[in-house]
DNA sequence: TATATAAGTTAGACTAATCTAACAAATAGA
DNA sequence: TCTATTTGTTAGATTAGTCTAACTTATATA
């Protein structure tokens, strides 16, 4: 299997090539904290499973197949950070180094879950975005719901920024991922809407909660 | 650092020195997986850091640094057990193999905070005690709640089993780890408890309840 | 364009964790 | 109590990840 030290070592590429395309050995080696042998022999090693590709002298790129098994690793770390914040209550401050850690966690399902839990967040706080398991990041063209015109359905398909207050409000209310919401009012003093949904008639939803709904028309 | 490896060895040294005191190689080599070499290697390794005491040819012992040691391995594997059971809703079965894994992380503040989140649970679900910060199990004689006499006032110390529904009951009654409550009346017919307790009066327990509280007099 | 400096490579060594093959010690049963 | 079997040890090898020292290639600028 792979070792958490190579998911280090790929991650730390991954980072690099958002900036430059290319990379060289020596800004892995400073990145990682190694020297440049060591660098250079993970490298090699990196090759062989074809998570980047290399030749003697020139920069490291990294594969498509590197790229999705980096995205991999990121959607853990960001899903971990949201997790901790959202639902274990740290500070954001505390939740990266936690999440180094946890992000090496093999189970699928525990991500899977935590993903649930957190109501599929599209980015985390910092509004970096979360891979899906395909390790694609989907640039979805969901539109905020405060965007929505009255005539208009639509599908809540994600939630912006989903604070656990939040999901419990959404789940004493029933909706959840999927809702159809068929809009009867949209109120301009306060932005506040009025749907109709599953077997729920004119519920009122303020701008603080549907400010937060990334939708599809219907 | 530790490595997950020793990490490893160690509790399978620690649940085999609960049912034999004296271990064999072959008994580790077998529950570990690997040859008689490796495992006798290895031991030689945990001697030198103070874990285990061993001699040439004879049975393996676990010091007390190594006991202790191990103590804090399991309590993170039981907290995490627990917390993936009743804050993230795995099925009890599946909770194992995560836990496995989860048992290796560093950070002393998420299982701390996933202590706190599951209410100081003193077993888990099937009636295992989870070792303290310290790795000491405490036999700690609270009294269920149940047992307790009208004209006794109580400190909760700690729950027996605690149900997501209940936590969340108990915060939304402001009743925590070190509440006083003070008996009013004891109903005889369904058991339940009137009490006193911080700012509120007469607020009625179900026996539901109160049998998963572990309390000491005050 | 020649060369000083930066970047990258090779060689050789070390620790951790593992193996197999061969041998030695302990023990259990005839 | 003698020996066959089980148990444990030694020796030597391998892979992963790391290092330093010494060397080579690339590049940048004087």
């Amino acid at each position: 299997m792979n070792s958490q030290t190579k998911e280090n070592y790929l991650k730390s590429i991954y980072f690099l090539s958002k900036k430059n395309k290319e990379i060289s050995l020596t800004e892995l080696s400073d990145l990682m904290n190694v020297s440049k042998p060591t660098a250079n022999n993970m490298i090699k090693k990196l090759t062989l499973i074809g998570w980047v590709s290399y030749e003697k002298y020139k920069p490291i790129l990294l594969t498509d197949k590197g790229e999705k098994e980096a995205s991999l690793i990121v959607r853990k770390h960001r899903l971990s950070e949201i997790f901790l914040s959202k639902i274990m209550g740290f500070g954001w401050e505390e939740v990266h180094d936690i999440a180094e850690d946890m992000e090496h966690l093999k189970s699928e399902k525990l991500f899977d879950r935590m993903n649930e839990l957190l109501g599929f967040p599209k980015v985390d706080p910092h509004g970096s975005p979360i891979p899906n398991k395909s390790g694609e990041i989907y640039e979805e063209s969901y539109i905020n719901f405060s965007k929505i015109e009255h005539g208009n359905n639509v599908r809540l398909c994600a939630l912006e920024n989903s604070s656990k207050e939040l999901l419990v409000y959404l789940n004493n209310k029933n909706i959840r991922l999927g809702t159809e919401l068929f809009i009867k009012h949209i109120e301009p003093f306060d932005n506040s809407v009025v749907v109709n949904y599953d077997g729920y008639k004119s519920v009122t939803l303020s701008y603080e909660v549907i400010k937060n709904f990334l939708v599809e028309k219907i």
